[in-house]
DNA sequence: GTCTATATCCAGATAGAC
DNA sequence: GTCTATCTGGATATAGAC
């Protein structure tokens, strides 16, 4: 009895994330509007109205993803601060990664796009409007701190830290978009070309 | 007579200026899906079926608006590349001019929002995909000309001319985007942070 | 849990009076 | 040229059978 009811709950997640999953994929790139419950009921391969049973509202989905992707985000940032190694090496580790990720890993550059949309928009929920502003600055603060750290030791170059900061994510947000919306034949820059920038 | 109808295509310029104006607002803050005629109607002032006097569909606008956004940043890549100067003085007049651009002007945020949104995005009218891929690599591909150009005079750092437009560009339109969608206490980097990386 | 059918609403576009 | 009224289609969300 008990088991089963633990089973019921499984496979009842298991099914919210295979429905996660292909409203991520929607929303990312048609945006929220232009997706509808029926295309994402036809890409789970379920009825249009089963969606309901696992979800009160395309809004509800929408705010979980858009969740979601804030915090994946967040974490990268926040255990590169946990990294026992000194700031620049942390910065050109991180850039090296972004750049890596962004060439190679379509879930992350799906996520970016995903972000993108949401913060390029003021036609999106409430709950996500709150989300965003909550936790959208986190990259900003984090690193800003991580270069006024290495700025202290003289290994990375001169200027506000969070003017610096900026340039960094700004740069990487334009670049995963540029990659996101480009079939092929992208050109990703080199990572050395970056991180000359922020280092001495 | 003549001169009446001369008035009244100056008048219907005139209104259809004012729509474009409207729809640009809602266009580049909500996208198109969440941007409804009766808002443009509004924000115009007028009622929404008298919008289809003036243009067939919202698609039309929204692809007249598309182009000439597109014109638009492409005029000053050009008019850059007219101007009798050497080219690493090109670069670095371009950093300045835009990030004071992306400081001061709301027309110029708008305008990238606007593009950012119809990249972003599947879901526009064919039209639009067709002028977006016809005209959005001519920034990156006129800047690369100059910065190889900058490179044989040897004023300009070493790497892949391609590369280092993507740099730059990427970087000019995550910063429009990070301006556009802040209400204020921007952080906008100072040009010299940019400059350096391209100048030797 | 899953489907089909449907109530309800909303938005794009048109028609027609003034 | 401008408005109000309306047609029509499509999308969200619900109801109800299996």
């Amino acid at each position: 009895m008990a088991r089963k009811k633990i089973d019921n709950d499984r496979m009842r997640e298991e099914k919210k994330n295979q429905i996660l999953a292909g409203a991520l994929q929607l929303f990312a790139t048609k945006g929220l509007f232009a997706t509808k419950i029926k295309d994402i009921a036809e890409t789970v391969g379920m009825a249009q109205g089963l969606i309901y049973h696992y979800y009160k509202s395309k809004d509800e989905i929408y705010v979980e993803l858009i969740n979601n992707a804030l915090d994946k985000m967040n974490e990268a940032v926040l255990s590169l601060k946990e990294t026992p190694l000194p700031a620049h090496i942390k910065i050109s580790m991180a850039i090296e990664e972004l750049i890596k990720t962004i060439k190679e890993s379509e879930d992350f550059t799906q996520t970016c796009r995903l972000i993108a949309h949401a913060t390029n928009s003021t036609a999106i929920p409430e709950e996500a409007k709150r989300l965003i502003n909550e936790k959208r600055d986190i990259p900003y603060i984090e690193l800003a701190k991580i270069i006024a750290e290495g700025q202290g030791e003289g290994r990375i170059v001169a200027g506000e830290p969070m003017e610096l900061s900026v340039v960094f994510w700004t740069f990487i947000n334009g670049l995963a978009t540029y990659k996101a919306t480009r079939q092929a034949e992208t050109v990703i820059p080199d990572a050395k070309l970056l991180i000359k920038m922020f280092i001495n």
